[in-house]
DNA sequence: ATGGCTTGAGTGTCAAGA
C-alpha cells in the first residue's frame, strides 16, 4: 500500500497539479490538507474519474481535508471533539485495514499569539484522539501538515528559525506528546540527514536554495512501522507550473 | 526592519498561510 499526505494549499486552484500527481505515483491513500472549500464544491467528479473515492470534510476558504483512496474507506469521523471552533482540520478512516487520521495542525502565526495558543490546545486534543485510536486499531497512521519540526535537523536555517514559530520547544513538545503513545517519525527511520524538507515560502522563492523545514509528517503505530519499507518526499511535486508550497510524502506499506 | 508570494473572497483590498 502506498500512503500519501499533501498539502494542496486550494484543492480547486491545484486540480491539474493533483491529477497529473495521482496519475504519475498511484497511491492507494492520499491525505489532502488546505482543501480551501465547501464539500460541494470539492471536485469529486474528477477525482471519481481518477478510479479514487473521496471522503471530504471542508469549509469555505480556510482548512478542510479529505482522503482520497481506490478502496473504500469505512468508520469515517469528521472533526477533533471540543475543536469544532478552530475549523475543519481532521479526518479519521479506514482504509485497507489501517486506520488513517489526517491532521491539519494549526499554524499558531508567532509564538505567544492567540493563535499560537489554541495551536497548543488543539494538539493536546489531536494527542488524545490519537490515544483514543490507538486504543481500538494496532494498525495506525497520523499524516498530514503538523506545522511543527521535530528538531533542528528539520530546518534549513536553526539560527534564524530559533524558538520562531513551527520550531519553538513548546511546539516540539507538543508534537512529541502526539508521538507518545508508540507511534514514530517514520521518515527518520529511514534517512538521518538534515537537508530534507516538505514547504518552502513561496515569498523569499526559498525552494530554489533548498531553503525549507520539514513540517508534514507520517506518525506510524509500532504495527505499521513494521510493514514500512520506505518514505519519500515527492519533491518533484514543488516544481514547475502554480504548485503548492508543499510538497506530497509518501509511505510505501506492506 | 519589512516584504517578498499565493489563494479566496469579490471588484478593492484584506485575511491567512508558515
Amino acid at each position: 500500500m502506498l500512503l500519501a499526505t499533501w498539502n494542496v494549499n486550494s484543492i480547486r486552484a491545484r486540480l491539474p497539479k493533483v491529477s497529473a500527481w495521482i496519475e504519475r505515483r498511484r497511491p492507494d491513500v492520499l491525505c489532502l490538507q488546505e482543501t480551501k472549500c465547501l464539500d460541494e464544491q470539492f471536485p469529486r467528479a474528477e477525482i471519481e474519474a481518477l478510479g479514487y473515492r473521496a471522503e471530504v470534510f471542508g469549509q469555505k476558504t480556510y482548512n478542510g481535508v479529505a482522503i482520497l483512496s481506490r478502496e473504500p474507506a469505512s468508520d469515517v469521523v469528521r472533526g477533533l471533539a471540543g475543536m469544532e471552533e478552530a475549523g475543519a482540520r481532521v479526518l479519521t478512516a479506514t482504509v485497507g485495514g489501517l486506520r488513517v487520521v489526517n491532521a491539519y495542525v494549526v499554524n499558531g502565526q508567532e509564538v505567544g499569539h492567540a493563535k499560537y495558543e489554541l495551536k497548543l490546545r488543539w494538539m493536546a486534543a489531536l494527542a488524545a484522539h490519537v490515544r483514543a485510536q490507538l486504543a481500538a486499531h494496532e494498525r495506525l497512521a497520523i499524516v498530514g501538515d503538523f506545522n511543527v519540526t521535530f528538531d533542528d535537523l528539520d530546518v534549513y536555517d536553526p539560527v534564524e528559525w530559533r524558538e520562531q514559530i513551527l520550531c519553538s520547544t513548546p511546539e516540539r513538545e507538543a508534537l512529541g506528546r502526539v508521538l507518545a503513545p508508540g507511534l514514530a517519525d517514520s521518515f527518520r527511520r529511514f534517512t538521518k540527514e538534515g537537508g530534507h524538507y516538505t514547504w518552502w515560502d513561496f515569498r523569499t522563492r526559498g525552494f530554489l536554495g533548498n531553503r525549507g523545514l520539514r513540517i508534514d509528517h507520517v506518525l506510524l503505530s509500532e504495527a505499521a512501522l513494521r510493514d514500512c519499507e520506505g518514505v519519500e518526499i515527492d519533491v518533484e511535486a514543488r516544481k514547475g507550473e502554480a504548485p503548492s508550497d508543499h510538497a506530497p510524502v509518501l509511505a510505501r506499506l506492506r
